[in-house]
DNA sequence: CACTTGATCAAGTATACCTGATTATCAGGG
DNA sequence: CCCTGATAATCAGGTATACTTGATCAAGTG
C-alpha cells in the first residue's frame, strides 16, 4: 500500500500494516516450523472446512474465487496429507472436501500457534492492555466496514 | 496468513490484518481516485526518495530489493510523470531519481488521504480512543520487534 | 590496471489467481 | 421417461504482481 509516504511518519494504518506482517509471518513460521509446511493461501481451506466435509464449490464460494482456483489449493493440502477427497453420498457429482487426521494436527498447531503470540501480546501491553487493543479493532473494523460515507 | 483457523474465530492477529486491509487499500483507492494511478509497489519509491534526488542503488537497499527491480519501479514512475531521472554530477555512472512537480503533487494527494482516514479513525474511536490505539500499536511494535525469544 | 560500483538489458520464478471447455450428474417439465 | 438446463468437478491454459538471477558496459577507486 502507500501506506509509508513520506513526512507522515508514522501514522496510524502504517502502524497496523507493520504489526499484522510482523505477528502474521510468525503463524505461518511456527505451523511450519512445527512440522506442518503449508502455504500461505492454504488458509483460505483450514478456516472453512467443516468436520463434516465441504464440497469444493462451498469452500471456492466462501473464500470468493473460482471453483478451480480452490481446486488447486485443495490438490495440494491433499498432496501435502491435510484433506482427503471423498464421493459425496447425496449427490454422485459432489465430492466432500475432509480434514484427515494430519489436517486435524496441523490446524491444532495452528491454534497453538496463535495463542502462543496472543500470550505474547499479553505479556507486552499487560492483559488490560491487550483487551483494550482488541476492544478499538473491534469497534474499528465494525464502524469503518459499515457507514463509509463520512 | 493462517491468520483465520476455525475456532478460533477472532484472534488478535486476524484483526490487525483485517483492520489493515480494509483502511489500507482506502489509501490506494483515495489516491487513485484523486487522479494519480498507481500500483501499491510503488510506495517502496515514494517513501525512500529524497528531495534531492536519491540513486537507484540507494533506493534499492533501502527497499530490500535488486537494483533491477527497483529500476523497473522506477521506468513505471517516469512513464506516470512522477520522476524523472537525471545524471548525478558527482558520479557520472550514477543518476539521481527525482520527483516532478507531479510527483509531489502524488505524495501530497496521499498525505491527505491519509490525513482523512486518520480523522476517520479519529470519529470512530474518538481521539483518546485514537491515541490510545496507537500507543498499544506503538508497544506491541517496539518489543514484538526486539526480543522475541521467549 | 585490476577491481568494484551503478545502471540496465534480458530472461526466469513464485504466488495467487483467472477464463474457457469438457464431462458427469441431478432436478423439473412435457 | 426422457430431454433440457443447471450444477459439480476438473483439465488446460492464461494473466497480473512482484520480485529474482545472469550478463553487459561504462565509470570510478586504490
Amino acid at each position: 500500500m502507500a501506506q509509508d509516504l513520506p513526512e507522515q511518519a508514522r501514522n496510524t494504518v502504517s502502524m497496523l500494516g507493520q504489526a499484522y506482517s510482523l505477528l502474521g509471518f510468525q503463524i505461518v513460521d511456527g505451523v511450519v516450523g512445527a512440522g506442518y509446511p503449508q502455504k500461505p493461501s492454504h488458509s483460505a481451506v483450514f478456516a472453512q472446512i467443516s468436520p463434516e466435509g465441504s464440497r469444493l464449490s462451498a469452500l471456492a464460494r466462501g473464500a470468493n474465487m473460482t471453483p478451480q482456483a480452490m481446486g488447486e489449493l485443495v490438490d495440494e493440502l491433499e498432496e501435502l496429507g491435510y484433506v482427503e477427497r471423498r464421493p459425496d453420498p447425496t449427490d454422485r457429482r459432489a465430492k466432500l472436501i475432509m480434514l484427515t487426521p494430519r489436517g486435524h494436527d496441523c490446524i491444532a498447531a495452528g491454534i497453538a500457534t496463535i495463542q502462543g503470540i496472543e500470550r505474547r501480546i499479553d505479556q507486552i501491553l499487560g492483559a488490560d492492555g491487550h483487551a483494550e487493543l482488541r476492544r478499538l479493532l473491534t469497534e474499528l473494523l465494525t464502524n469503518a466496514a459499515t457507514d463509509w460515507s463520512n
